[in-house]
DNA sequence: CCGGTGACGCGCG
DNA sequence: GCGCGCGCCACCG
């Protein structure tokens, strides 16, 4: 599972949702290592920094997660105010409305019941 | 080789 | 809800 691979599955990741760092991992078809992800963002430059919305990964509890170098939670939480997702008082997200949901195949969905709200 | 360190996650008390 | 411990794993000194 190369940095590429990863930065696949996160440029999936639809405007105005969020998805958390284990739901990447397990996309990316390695499950139980979300640390990988939070491993290969961290890594992000250049053109990548760009095309990739890193801010749109976040961790379970549905909060920012702290980075090694201050600044970039304030960054990632205007990014995606920016494109309609809400905080709560206490920073939160709630993951019931903004968790992205991947639709797979038709009859995989036909399985899903899709709840809106 | 060993231990420490992370943009993590989950179960338990 | 909040700590803690543990699992996980690439990297680094």
């Amino acid at each position: 599972m190369t940095f590429e691979e990863i930065y696949a599955v996160v440029r999936r990741i639809p405007q105005g949702t969020v998805a958390t760092y284990g739901q990447i991992a397990g996309l990316a078809g390695i499950p139980r290592q979300a640390r990988r992800i939070g491993y290969a963002l961290s890594a992000l430059e250049g053109q990548a920094e760009l095309t990739v919305p890193w801010h749109r990964v976040i961790n379970a509890k549905g909060t920012i997660s702290r980075r090694s170098t201050p600044g970039f939670e304030a960054l990632q939480r205007l990014l995606l105010e920016n494109e309609g997702v809400s905080f709560d008082a206490a920073g939160r997200i709630d993951l019931a409305r903004f968790l992205w949901r991947p639709s797979v195949d038709r009859s995989t969905r036909r399985r899903q019941s899709i709840k809106v709200r």
